[in-house]
DNA sequence: ACGCTGACTATTA
DNA sequence: CTAATAGCCAGCG
């Protein structure tokens, strides 16, 4: 990787005729903001909830374009299936992220969450899916 | 226009 | 049990 560490901002061109892909990151950032503080979720639980579960790597690409969205997005809420915090590199502080989910009541240990499956947030069974 | 990379996941060896 | 591989889709050189 090392290339492609360029602003996202570009995000917001791939939609030329108001395409559903657009949408797309908007259903991810909106789900995102629905986890309840304290609890957490996975990209391919994200994915699964917008019906593109095999897509779980745009989920992803979806929280790098959520820092510059103009709502908030409690993107330290979402990390992989094995609660591990794979992205704490993308965020301004590193430890920014461990940070807030131990703020939040979340323990973390070498970049990776206790008790995950206590604190996962299922937005398929939570939303009503 | 082609190919590599990536905040993932599930499957196969 | 752990390691490698294959789908996935969009952005960038």
């Amino acid at each position: 990787m090392p290339s492609s560490k360029k602003p996202v901002e570009k995000l917001r061109t791939i939609n030329p005729s108001g395409s559903k892909d657009k949408n797309f990151f908007e259903l991810v950032y909106e789900v995102a903001r629905q986890i309840p503080k304290g609890k957490v979720t996975s990209y391919g639980a994200i994915a699964a909830c917008l019906g593109t579960k095999s897509s779980a790597r745009m989920v992803g690409w979806a929280m790098n374009g959520a820092h510059h969205a103009k709502l908030k997005v409690p993107a330290h809420r979402v990390v992989n299936r094995n609660g591990m915090l794979t992205g704490k590199f993308h965020f301004s502080p590193p430890e920014k992220m461990e940070q807030l989910l131990k703020k939040e009541g979340i323990k973390v240990i070498d970049d990776k969450i206790v008790d995950f499956n206590k604190y996962f947030w299922d937005p398929i069974v939570e939303l009503g899916f």
